[in-house]
This record gives C-alpha cells, sequence and structure tokens, in this order.
DNA sequence: AAGTGGTCTAGACCACGAC
DNA sequence: TCGTGGTCTAGACCACTTC
C-alpha cells in the first residue's frame, strides 16, 4: 500500500488501468470494474475515471459499452497516428536546405478520370502544376498536382514560381479534409530523370485529394526519392 | 437565430467553431475567445467548452497556451490516423478468402544487424519465421519476422503451421508499443517468387518493431503484393 | 502579478442496450 | 427494465506564461 501524497490523475488511472492490463491481471475479453468501482479504488471522482477510460478506448486497448461495461479488446486494435508531413517542414526537419522549382504549369479541361475522382462535372477547368522539392540539392520529391478552379478560382493567377502550390494552397484553404493513399510504384520516364533515379526503380508514392467542405479542392500525387522511409510510433 | 430545443454538447462547439474558423472569423494566428467567453456565448458550463476546444488542439487546428489563449494554427498539422492492419482482417474485410502458409522456421542466433535494431545482446537465440497470407488463393503478404526468444520464450514451442506468429504474437504479447516504417523496395528474387510477380517489380514494405515494456519482442518485414495500397483519411 | 488553460469534484440526468 | 457509460454543470484550485 503506497502513501498517496498527490491527487489521483486521469493519467494516473490510465497508466495503471494499463499495467493491469498488461501484467494479465485482466486478460483479453475480461470484463474490468464499473466506473464507480475504479473511482472507489483509486479514491476519485467519476469524472477522472471516466477520461482515463475513454482515452484507453480511443487508443484502442479497451471497448466500452453501455450497460455492457468495459472489457480489454481481444485483438487490441492499435492505432497508428502521425503529421501529415509538409515537405518543406520534413526537409528542414533532417536539417538538410530545402529548394523548390516549377517544373511546368498550365489550365486545362479535367481529364476524364480526374472528373471521377474528384467527382466534378465534365469540363471542369483546373490547373496542372508538375514541380520539384529538393534536399540539400538532390531531387527529394516531385509532385504532380491539379487544382480545381472552379473550388479555388483564385489558383488560376497563382504564381507558383515562387511559393509552391503546397504552401500556396495551406495559406489560403487551410482546414481541409482529406484522403491519403500509400502505395509503392515504378519510377517512369519522366519521373525517373526528375528524380534521378533509374527508369524502374521502386518510389514510394502519396496520393492526397482534399476537400474543403464537401468541394473538391485538389488531387496530388507525391513521388518521394529512392530510400525514403515514412516513421510512426504507436 | 436558431432555436435551441437541446442542449449544447461539446460537439457542437467544436463543430460550430471549426466552422467559424474555415469561414475565415478568425484567420490563421488570430486569438480566440476565452474559454470563459466562449461558455457564455453559447450557454453552456466552461467544461463543455474545455472539451471542444481540446480536440480542436488534438485536431491540430488550433493551439493553446495557459495565459496565451487559443489561437488558429498558422500551418494547420493535421493528423493521419489509420488503424494498424491485420493481414486477415484486412483481407477479410475485402470479403476475400484468407490463406495462410508457413513457409520456414528455424531457431538462430541473431544476425548482427537484428542485435542492432533491437539492442539485444551477443548471441541472443531469435526464431526465425518466414510465411505467406494469401486473398482469395492469390499470394498477398510475404512475412519475413524475428521474434526475441529471451523475452517471448514460449514463441519457441509455438506452432506456426497452425497460427500465423502474427495471430499467435497478439494473443500471447498484446498490448504492445512499435515503431512502423513504410517504404517503397524492389521485389528480390525469393520475394518476387513467392509473390509471383517479376522481380524488380515495386513493392510496399512495412517494418515493424515491437516491445513489451521496454523488452524488444520482434522485428518483422512484411512484403505486399503489387497494387497494395494503404488509406487514410483526416 | 494576473490571466488563461488544465484538471478534479460531486452531483445529476440521459441514452443505449443487455437481460 | 435498469445498470452502465456518456455528458453536462457549477464551482474550485492549480500551473504555466506572458505581462
Amino acid at each position: 500500500m503506497k502513501a498517496r501524497l498527490l491527487k489521483i490523475g486521469f493519467r494516473d488511472v490510465k497508466q495503471d488501468v494499463f499495467k493491469r492490463i498488461r501484467s494479465s491481471e485482466w486478460g483479453p475479453g475480461a470484463l474490468l470494474p464499473g466506473e464507480v468501482d475504479l473511482a472507489a479504488e483509486y479514491g476519485c471522482a467519476r469524472t477522472t475515471v471516466n477520461r482515463a477510460m475513454q482515452e484507453l478506448s480511443d487508443d484502442g486497448i479497451i471497448e466500452r459499452r453501455r450497460k455492457g461495461g468495459s472489457r480489454v479488446r481481444l485483438a487490441p486494435s492499435r492505432q497508428v497516428t502521425f503529421e501529415i508531413p509538409r515537405v518543406r517542414a520534413e526537409i528542414e526537419a533532417k536539417g538538410a536546405d530545402y529548394c523548390y522549382e516549377l517544373l511546368s504549369s498550365a489550365v486545362v479541361k479535367a481529364p476524364r478520370w480526374l472528373e471521377v475522382r474528384l467527382a466534378v462535372p465534365n469540363a471542369t477547368r483546373v490547373r496542372h502544376v508538375e514541380s520539384l522539392h529538393y534536399a540539400d540539392g538532390a531531387p527529394f520529391q516531385f509532385e504532380d498536382r491539379w487544382i480545381n478552379l472552379s473550388a479555388v478560382p483564385r489558383a488560376e493567377g497563382a504564381d507558383f514560381a515562387a511559393l509552391s502550390p503546397n504552401e500556396w494552397l495551406v495559406s489560403e484553404v487551410p482546414y481541409t479534409t482529406a484522403e491519403v493513399r500509400f502505395s509503392a510504384t515504378g519510377a517512369s520516364g519522366s519521373i525517373a530523370t526528375n528524380l534521378k533515379t533509374m527508369s524502374g526503380a521502386p518510389i514510394f508514392l502519396t496520393e492526397r485529394t482534399t476537400w474543403l467542405a464537401e468541394a473538391p479542392v485538389t488531387y496530388v500525387r507525391l513521388y518521394f526519392a529512392s530510400g525514403y522511409q515514412m516513421i510512426a510510433r504507436y
């Protein structure tokens, strides 16, 4: 029995309950004590226990049901969470020099596949921008972006030679929702040339589609130079 | 002015504040009203506002400081969160048949590179297991796993022909912490053969290192068949 | 020194869902 | 039906930071 010099906080409760789960005091599927009981045991308010348990639930450690109580998850479905990397920040965080180059820019009618992806009407005008991001002078990421001009008309006149589309959009259209897809692909001709790798070399690809409250804003393909790794902890 | 039939909840506050940020009522960097003021405005308790703001902070929309107040983030650093994919669940979720095959298993001394990765002493014994996961009869994922026997002695006698190492570990050693790395690589000989792709084909690779309270448990490389995508929303 | 967010409390009511 | 978690409240004290 340990002396309780300080008040019990929700972090203490969370940590202790987690420890007891790890130590097999409560095995997978086991029913945990109710919030009222835990509050009595820890000598704190039920609200405090509630917050602790809520976080354990968010973390995928336990499952909670009204009337059913809280149970240790059978197959803990942990979640990874990591920040969406902004290229510039990502490069500068490594201590490397960031540099950006605009390769091409044109206003066109959206090709069919893009119409489908963004769910925009036929003949929607989009701005297509290709650019390259360097780390310490070496190609780091090739960016192939399409911006929906009916959602962001001001993008038509933006100077993407001065400011990358990425940063322009962040400053102009923040607080969007997005879908991200990660995959591996082979470096096709122009991409291989730009990233200075062999044709067919394995490339880490990020695709992102972005909406501003229902309105499709942009679709972008980010091709990373060889050796790129995305890292997360949980 | 809308009629307020129901009590204001933290979700309402969160959503409304977010809407006001998106509508540029509060631009990037702007100082938001204090919790007390917002509580008065919404006609609810400060605790309710606090929870809403806390979540907006977690979501990367705003930044909060004691005494400094809450501000809209200049560069919203949104976070992606997605579930750690369990192969079986992932395959069955697609409505495909899951099937598993053990390719090889051996107990050996950890090679040097693994010693370094897991930070284990020289001559640590590990179990090396190679296996293949099928979706509807087609190779889906090749698994190359190393298990630290000094951390999980029981793994030495486990029957990985019946149960995949993944599922065995989840049932035996749940609630671990982990580091995950995603990258693209080329299919080398044995991997190409097993995944039935051409040698050199781009492969999506997941590497995961797992600890149980400081003790390194396992390191695994997961090679996915061509066309695999990892998807997340935020 | 003072103001703002961070957290705890004790009590209350409600909604879901197992029984 | 009724127990359990979900949420709100009103009030309080504390801790961090800016002033």
